[in-house]
RNA sequence: GGUCGCGUGGCCGAGCGGCUAGGCAGGGCUCUGCAAAAGCUCGUACGGCGGUUCAAAUCCGUCCGCGACCUCCA
């Protein structure tokens, strides 16, 4: 159905290009995941949808995809500068009394149900950092052993300086200039273990009171942040895969890093199209766990937030973001989300419209068959250009004005042939199911089930004072048939799902 | 300070040289017992100032405002 090339902005080229997928119809994909030591919040998400959609998409698209996206369980510290900098999960660990593994369990699960509650589809992989302790040596020796690396006092860092020398890479990814970094030193403590501040651990020396520890060729210690995911990209999607991608305030350093250890490694780049999403911010400031601004999923479902005014459904939230490009800053606030819970129903409601249209064979108007065959087919090239969820939305909007008009002109379409009336379905189907992963909302609340029950106990208790008992055994039938049992007693009529 | 990006109508948010984005909100109309829904329709835009061009929201310059990264964050 597409007539285009799928493009995708590069980050590492700053330019839209038609993605080639190394082996296809094999696509490799890796996208950083959260650190599990607190709760994840509405921004991380984002990230994590943004992928989703492009995971969709790609499957859609007939490739077959292997989507790895880590759980960071070890070596993200508080303060990566500053050697006293403590292990995220330790710290949590200590706070609350707890194994650093039944943190990254708790948090781990949150994160999975959330995912889940988003209708997000979970990755092929998911490994682990402390899963891949041995390979994230084996990688530090190799870096080692090609050069790139030094030991210092047990822990062992990366040669920037050095690397960059030999390979112009460094700084590509995220317009860095290496000298602008020199210049950016500055005093810090424990900087003297590294000879260029730019440099960073690979694997770092167990201060005594780090609970996380591993035994290694230099020291008693853990590896570094940025080394599990070239270490784990590495592992399940070879050395040269398609997709990596993250979100932007991972470009520098994370990412940046990570092609530096790859190539300090292996002697080549390791990913083909770096993909960043941008930044959720609430009142035009970056959500951010370090902010405290954050918004809790959680709290953006029950409505217990002090942002919001009102709870949002996850596929409300899903759909307001898939309202705006991911490559854009996204606001949240109530007026927008609730504009957003409006739309996303008129689209569903839409949906279901078309459902209910029946289709005779008639006289065909050419030009609005062509103009729905076209629309059909904009929602794919806006897709296939850079993934644009927002454009494909605004096509998919236009045909649920005409699905309406079908609908108010009888439910009969006869307008159009009967080859694009199912394009235009499975248009719907594609878009809204596979490929946005929206569906219904969550049934309705305990309070509206309870309110239209008793009025339909009323209504049926009147005419049963009527004897009309017509009315009243056909209420009490099908309800019957919804699996609600009428149970009528002295006191009145109560029910009970049966 | 360095690097990058952004400023679009009441709100959100696409577009990025000529052609209606879209959603929400507001006005009018149609339909319907009423209401809602739905359809039709209307209005209010491209931060300021210059420049390039037959033509600029879209390119260039400049000024103002905002943000991100440069330190942990998706």
């Amino acid at each position: 159905m597409q007539n285009t090339d799928l493009k995708i902005f590069n980050t590492l080229t700053r330019t839209k290009e038609v993605f080639k997928p190394v082996n296809p119809p094999f696509v490799g994909m890796y996208v950083c995941g959260p650190t599990v030591y607190n709760h994840v919040h509405l921004g991380n998400c984002r990230t994590f949808i943004s992928f989703d959609i492009v995971y969709r998409y790609l499957l859609h698209l007939g490739y077959k995809v292997r989507y790895v996206r880590n759980i960071t369980d070890v070596g993200h510290l508080v303060n990566e500068e500053e050697m006293t900098g403590e292990d995220r999960i330790g710290k949590m660990a200590r706070i609350e009394k707890l194994e650093p593994m039944e943190i990254v369990q708790r948090y781990t699960n949150g994160f999975h149900d959330v995912m889940k509650q988003f209708n997000a589809l979970p990755p092929s992989i998911e490994p682990t950092a402390t899963g891949h302790i041995v390979e994230q040596i084996n990688m530090v020796q190799a870096i080692l052993d090609n050069g790139y690396g030094y030991v210092s006092n047990g822990s062992v860092y990366f040669d920037t300086l050095k690397y960059a020398k030999n390979h112009k890479e460094f700084g590509r990814l995220s317009g860095k200039i290496m000298d602008d970094l020199q210049v950016e030193t500055r005093d810090l403590k424990g900087q003297s273990e590294k000879r260029h501040p730019a440099d960073f651990a690979i694997w770092m020396k167990a201060q005594p009171e780090h609970i996380m520890r591993w035994n290694s060729p230099w020291s008693v210690g853990f590896p570094g942040w940025h080394l599990e995911c070239s270490v784990m990209s590495t592992r399940y999607l070879g050395d040269k895969f398609d997709i990596h991608g993250g979100g932007m305030d991972l470009q520098f350093p994370h990412h940046e890093n990570e092609i530096a250890q790859n190539i300090g490694a292996c002697g080549h780049a390791p990913v083909n199209y770096w993909m960043h999403t941008n930044m959720l911010t609430v009142n035009g400031t970056k959500m951010s766990k370090s902010l405290n601004n954050s918004v809790l999923p959680g709290e953006m479902f029950t409505g217990e937030n002090d942002v919001l005014a009102k709870a949002y459904d996850p596929m409300v939230v899903r759909f307001f973001m898939l309202q705006t490009h991911y490559s854009s800053t996204l606001d949240f606030s109530d007026e927008a989300l609730q504009a957003g819970e409006k739309g996303f129903r008129r689209l569903m409601e839409g949906y279901k419209t078309l459902q209910s249209l029946q289709h005779k064979n008639g006289k065909v108007e050419e030009s609005e068959d062509q103009a729905v065959t076209e629309e059909c087919q904009a929602c794919y090239e806006h897709m296939n250009d850079d993934f644009s969820t927002p454009q494909a939305l605004a096509v998919l909007f236009g045909l649920v004005t005409r699905v309406n008009t079908y609908k108010d002109k009888g439910g009969v379409v006869s307008s159009i042939s009967k080859e694009t009336f199912d394009r235009l379905n499975k248009v719907f189907r594609d878009f809204i199911e596979d490929i946005f992963g929206l569906k219904e909302e969550e049934g309705a609340d305990e309070e509206v089930v309870d309110g239209l029950m008793q009025l339909i106990i009323d209504i049926r208790q009147s005419s049963r004072e009527k004897k009309d008992w017509d009315t009243s055994d056909k209420i009490r039938a099908v309800l019957k048939e919804l699996e609600i049992q009428l149970k009528d007693g002295k006191d009145g009529t109560s029910w009970t799902k049966a």
